[in-house]
DNA sequence: TATTGTTATACTCTATAACTATA
DNA sequence: TATAGTTATAGAGTATAACAATA
């Protein structure tokens, strides 16, 4: 009986961590850091139309999102516009360079991401990402 | 193209947070933080030598680690003893106590982990805590 | 001199609560 | 009065370095 497996939450946590390790030196190359990034690709599906909602979709706060938006807007990556609609909130989409910077980590990590799973066979592969897809989706909805 | 699967590191963190969100209630009803778990999880498989070990395995730092060890050791869930070879070494090992609180968390952990993957086929379940398991345990190595 | 366990200090990150401007 | 965005403050968590005991 000791051959019990790990908790989920545990083997999740090393793996978060290992992924955050080799996502380092990409995102360092690229100059954003790790929240940065975060917040580019939450954005990719299309724009924020109010900050606090892109706070919870990133998973941060709304005030900790303030310098992280700062840094993003000051280098061009993304555009804060105030609504016309409603004018206390501001809109928040990706510029062209945003994209591009994205699309560039992106496929960087991409080939990171392959190399970590290489030991897999195909079938195991494919399950496992898109079963880990579907329960992270499930999450993210809450 | 907008139809990408989201970076692992992210699919990782997002479940890592569900999970400790669910054992939350079950470590409280405990009186265990969730470190505090990590560490008598960590020395189920055997006393810990020393207490970097034991830091390293537990993927704490020996720092960080004494506060932790102080309250376990407390309330006689573990036991610190000199080594007789070496003594400035303390070997850490679970006391029958520990031994039990941790079997009563874990089977509460395993009930919420079950009923989170509940939606899964038998066969996809399996092959995505297997490939998990594996992943995370390669992880843990280095 | 080097290492184990420990304590103390400084630093970063996070959460909370005020503030402003609009509604 | 309530809400979006912002700023400021206090608290928790973390990393680093110093310390005593032993090798």
């Amino acid at each position: 009986m000791s051959e019990q497996r790990h908790d989920l939450g545990a083997s999740f946590a090393w793996l978060a961590r290992a992924m955050i390790k080799g996502e380092a030196p990409i995102l360092q190359a690229h100059d954003v850091e790790m929240w940065d990034y975060v917040v580019l690709v939450t954005l990719e599906r299309g724009p924020a139309s109010t900050q606090s909602e892109l706070a919870a979709a990133s998973g941060r706060d709304k005030t900790r999102l303030i310098p992280i938006l700062d840094r993003l807007e000051a280098r061009g990556l993304l555009r804060r516009t105030p609504d016309p609609a409603d004018r206390r909130n501001r809109v928040v989409a990706l510029t062209t360079a945003g994209r591009e910077l994205l699309a560039s980590c992106r496929s960087a990590i991409r080939e990171m991401e392959a190399e970590f799973l290489v030991d897999l066979d195909p079938d195991e592969r494919a399950t496992f990402v898109a079963v880990l897809e579907r329960l992270a989706d499930a999450v993210r909805e809450r």
